[in-house]
DNA sequence: CTGCATCCCAAACGATACTG
DNA sequence: CAGTATCGTTTGGGATGCAG
């Protein structure tokens, strides 16, 4: 068990790591990308690499202390560099780096899916609230 | 433009809703997928169908009230069902539905994302809390 | 322009007790 | 077993003001 192969290490990973557990690191990491303003960030970055008032503009609606905060946590875990220019005035840039990049089509796809399938939940909710509640 | 087909039709709801507007619904419904506990939920059903007490039991540590709360959010989302058995002691069971099963593999692969990658976040974070502050 | 610090309120959440 | 109800605490997140 000295040696193993990279695929094997994948494995081994995958195994000591549950997110079913409360305890285990990767319930946290799960929280942290679940996460509507990550989802955004990730998947405009994914477009192409980002200034920050650009990433201000295209999420409507963040507010200044939620984009910082989002972007900190994501360069802190590695799925996002940042690359500031120190000009007059300064210019910060945003890209993806490689482990941000193996996750973008993961939370585009969700993104997506929200995009594609919200008559149907708007359908799922009209049925839901105009149904009788059952009597017990 | 009074009649189209099924496909026309996603092809125009996809259009028309977009998560970057905080005013779009899709945006909020992103926010509701966007979820620890919508994702654990759903990924233990699409193993096989759940009691209540069996989620409780695989979900550990999220309490009464969050999971009777997801469930209700999803049951009226249209992404699971719930069916009840009027016995003693009365039986739950969740089942997806259809809308559920669309989302599976990608919340599935959000969950083993953050299960894989786990290393890669342990030693980004480290690099990051170790690595001296930039001067400015 | 790109932040950080602070204040503050509302929503989220956990713990506990109780019910059909 | 599968919830509901309530309470108290924590957290999220917006607004504002200041700084490099």
């Amino acid at each position: 068990m000295t040696t193993q192969t990279a695929a094997q290490s994948r494995a081994a990973a995958k195994q000591s790591y549950d997110a079913y557990l409360s305890s285990c690191p990767s319930r946290n990491l799960l929280d942290r990308i679940s996460d509507k303003w990550v989802s955004l960030v990730l998947v405009a970055l994914g477009e192409s690499d980002r200034r920050y008032s650009e990433l201000a503009r295209q999420l409507a609606g963040v507010s200044q202390k939620m984009l910082t905060q989002t972007l900190r946590t994501l360069e802190r875990d590695g799925l996002i560099s940042r690359v500031m220019t120190l000009s007059v005035p300064v210019r910060v840039d945003y890209s993806l780096t490689p482990l941000g990049v193996s996750l973008l089509p993961i939370l585009a796809a969700v993104k997506d899916w929200a995009e594609e399938h919200m008559d149907q939940v708007i359908a799922a909710r009209d049925d839901y609230d105009t149904a009788d509640p059952p009597r017990s």
